[in-house]
Parts: C-alpha cells; sequence; structure tokens
DNA sequence: TTCCGATTTATGTATATACATATGTCTGAG
DNA sequence: CTCAGACATATGTATATACATAAATCGGAA
C-alpha cells in the first residue's frame, strides 16, 4: 500500500529502456525483419513524446547490441543476422569446411514431413500443434563424410521450409537465411558410434564421436532441433571470449 | 594531406569512447582490480575536462558490458567476474557439481614447478620466461570420478599460485578468485579414454569422453591452460545465446 | 549502546540545445 | 547523359541543467 502498483505490468521504469524493449519485441517478432528501417529517431520523439536523447539511447544500446544498424542521413536498420557475432557458432558446416581449403558437399538421406510423436514431449513443444519436418543428412569434406546431422524443423514456424530441395541447399543454411534465429541452446556431450552411424561416417563402431545438439528459437518460438555428430578426433570445437567488442 | 593526420595513434575521435577505451585498459591490466572504486564521475570530469554526461556515457557502458559495478551514493566499482556472464562456463566444476545437489571433492595427483619444455611452443608462449606449476587432479561427485584435470599455470602471471595448497582448494576456484581472466579459449573434442585415463576416472578403456581444453588471459598475458576430461555420457555442456541481455 | 530518521552524495534519467559529420538527393554545367 | 558540387537531413557527439533515487553517514532519542 505504500505506493500504487506499477502502472505496466513489467514496463522497465526507464522510459529509454522501455523504448528499447519495444523495438527489441519487434525485430525479435520479426515484425520488422532484417533491413527494415526503423521510425526515424524523430518520429519515434514524436511517438513517445519524450526527447531525441532518450530514443537515441534506446536505439544506440540496440546498434552496440547489433540488432541494429544505423548510418547518417539514411535511417537505422535491423541488422542482418551476423552469425559471428553468436559466440560458439559452428556457423554453417558449408564455410566451416571450405575455409580450410576443403570442397564441401552435403546428401540428403531422408525428407519428411510428419506429425510430432504424441510421446515425445520435445517434438510436441517444438511443433506447437503445427507438423514437423524431419531431415537426416550427410555433410562431406573433400569427399569424406564429415557429420551426421538430424533435424526437425518447426513448420509453424518455417512454412517455407515445406517446398525447399535440401538436396540442394543444406538445411542449416537455408535456416540461417530465411528462419534466423535469436536464441539458441547448444549441448555437446561425447559418445560412441554406434552401428548406423559408424556406417555413414565410415568409421569403426565404438569410435568416440562428438554430439551437438542445438535448438534454436525466434522470439521465443521452437524453430528448429538438430543434432550433429562428428568423428571425434575430425572436428574441434572453438569458442573465444574476451571483453566487449573486439 | 588534406588534413593533419590524427593526433594519437588509435585515439577514438569520441571522447567518451576514449574514456570508456581507457578505462577499461585499466581494468584489463589489473592495475583496478576486482572491488576497485573507480574515480567518481565528477572526478573523471574533472581530469578528462568535459561533462558529467560524457563520462557516464563512458561508464555506462562498461557498466552494460559487465565490467563494472555502479551503486548510487557508493560510486562505480570493477566488478568480480562474474563466470556465468560467460556463455559455456563451465564454472568451476564444484559449483556445477554441488548444484545438482551432489557432494564434490577434489584430489590432487600432482603439484610442481618446473620451467617449460623448451620443445613445447604452447608451453614457452605460456610461461614467457617465467616457470610453470604442473597439476593434475580428479574431480569428484558424490564419491565417483566425475573428471580429470591436467593444468599448467604461469607462475609469472600467478607468482603466489607456488605457495596455494590446491589439495585444499581446486586450482580453477583458486585462480577464478586471485587471477580472473579476461580473454579466454576453449577447444573441444571428443576422444577414447586410454589406460591411464581410464583408470583414474574408473571407466572401461576405450570409453568416448569429452575432452574441454582451455586457455586464458589477463590482458592477452596467459595465465593458465587447463584440460578437463569427462566421461562421455556422465557430461553434457550446454550454452544458451540470447540477445543482449536476460 | 542501539536504532530510527534526516542529511548528504553519487548515480540514474530526462530535457533542450548546439554543432559535427556522413551521405542521400537534387541541380546545373559540360 | 554524366558527373561534380551544393544542399538537406539523420545520426553522432557534447554541454548545461534539473530532478529522481538509492544508500552511506551522521545525529539524536530511547
Amino acid at each position: 500500500m505504500t505506493k500504487p502498483a506499477a502502472i505496466a505490468e513489467d514496463a522497465p521504469a526507464a522510459l529509454h529502456q522501455r523504448i528499447r524493449t519495444e523495438i527489441e519485441a519487434k525485430i525479435l517478432s520479426g515484425e520488422w525483419g532484417p533491413g527494415f528501417r526503423i521510425p526515424f529517431e524523430h518520429e519515434l520523439t514524436e511517438q513517445y513524446g519524450c526527447s531525441r536523447m532518450t530514443v537515441s539511447k534506446a536505439i544506440s544500446a540496440l546498434a552496440e547490441a547489433g540488432l541494429i544498424m544505423r548510418k547518417r542521413r539514411a535511417g537505422s536498420f535491423v541488422a542482418r543476422p551476423k552469425v559471428h557475432s553468436a559466440v560458439l557458432d559452428i556457423p554453417d558446416l558449408r564455410s566451416e569446411i571450405e575455409g580450410r581449403g576443403e570442397t564441401y558437399a552435403f546428401q540428403l538421406v531422408a525428407c519428411t514431413p510428419r506429425a510430432p510423436k504424441t510421446k515425445s514431449a520435445e517434438e510436441t513443444e517444438l511443433a506447437r500443434g503445427g507438423d514437423l519436418l524431419v531431415l537426416r543428412g550427410v555433410h562431406f569434406a573433400s569427399g569424406r563424410p564429415f557429420a551426421i546431422e538430424d533435424r526437425l524443423i518447426s513448420l509453424l514456424a518455417a512454412p517455407q521450409a515445406r517446398d525447399v530441395d535440401f538436396a540442394a541447399q543444406p538445411p542449416g543454411a537455408w535456416l540461417l537465411e530465411h528462419i534466423p534465429w535469436t536464441e539458441a541452446e547448444n549441448r555437446i556431450s561425447a559418445l560412441a558410434a554406434d552401428t548406423e552411424t559408424a556406417q555413414l561416417l565410415a568409421i569403426a563402431p565404438g569410435t568416440a564421436c562428438l554430439a551437438v545438439e542445438r535448438r534454436t528459437w525466434r522470439g521465443g518460438e521452437g524453430v528448429t532441433k538438430v543434432r550433429q555428430l562428428f568423428p571425434g578426433e575430425a572436428y574441434d570445437l572453438v569458442a573465444c571470449f574476451g571483453p566487449s567488442r573486439g
């Protein structure tokens, strides 16, 4: 009873922070896609009834966070998601491999849409009532199998995926291009290759493999879940951390 | 010839950015250690001969980046390195394990100072003319071996380490407390356990293990290199990424 | 002594203002 | 038509100012 409760539910007290949050929400929800020119400072100034310094502070913060690109005279634009701004990216395997001077190839093993298995909480959560696209493929580096990829794509989040030829373009690259993620979780573990895996990767059964399981979201809604298996000695994941920005 | 060359070598044009950089340098070099109270805004205002808004902008940026904690009335302080602010941390294993409700123990296997092997470029680079402290230990969760740790510590970067009892306090935790890192590189791979490893971890030889190799620096100078081996199925590394801050 | 409240002080937010700078756009000369 | 240069405009930086807010500190009452 000391004070009236906050007017809005979760409104940050500071105006510049509220502005920042609202713009961020528009970007993360996809409403303002990559390349979209966000309103000019003077427009936001009018909209929020505040000074330019305040909206500038909000937008500048988003720019530092990498969500927005600012250009004098032109305006401020939603940034195209730069994969490399994310730490530990495994960008897509193509550029990874070609960066080493090897040739890259992807072979699609299976690709079928289906309903999520009701038993799998993970699948039903990802599908959110829609269907899933279930994929399996093998990545090759200079002709040698390099990784197995098993992937689920939410057709609710990415309906266009149904009509894409993933034999021509690996799903990871396509997704990055069309449904960039905003949140991701990587889970890394080691396990021994079973017979089927070993056969696809052309290694001995029981060989130690690195398993990378990654789930991504866009504005809180699940987009895809992928599990990549690398023959142990063939691959190192490297992640570097440093202060603020380079 | 259009204009006189920039006065300073790499001075950012903007004053607030120069201030930010200079403070950042003091922190990263260790000159201003964790907990140090940086000068008040009005002092910096005087020092740089600029307005409070300008120094405030610089300090606020560092605060957002997590390098600094600000407290009203008290001042601004160099933040204690929050392990969890770093992505993919493997914080220290103790808190990791105790967080799961298991009991933690560390057993020191070996701990000797010695000169770097001249053959190993990695060791000589880390030592930078000084000696290295070479450690091996095993981490236990609820009495079961959980990870092997092989570590090198630069005694030039951490001379106090020579006199620490690492049987009482695992080196990772001690280092975090006393010589926090500012840059880090993680290298993750999978490999099969050899006989010695298998024995220490109480697993079958050939079991798939997760190997995490991490090197850390403080203001560009090498501090430590550690390699941790986890029995494959027993451990998952998890890393989450999202926009700006949570 | 202990505890509560007033005071002091550093940061937090916001405004109005000014000028600098980069860059689209438009215009006119050739 | 092409290109150079003038112009308009959105962002970038910085100042001076004002008031809000949290918290350390000091002073006095119990």
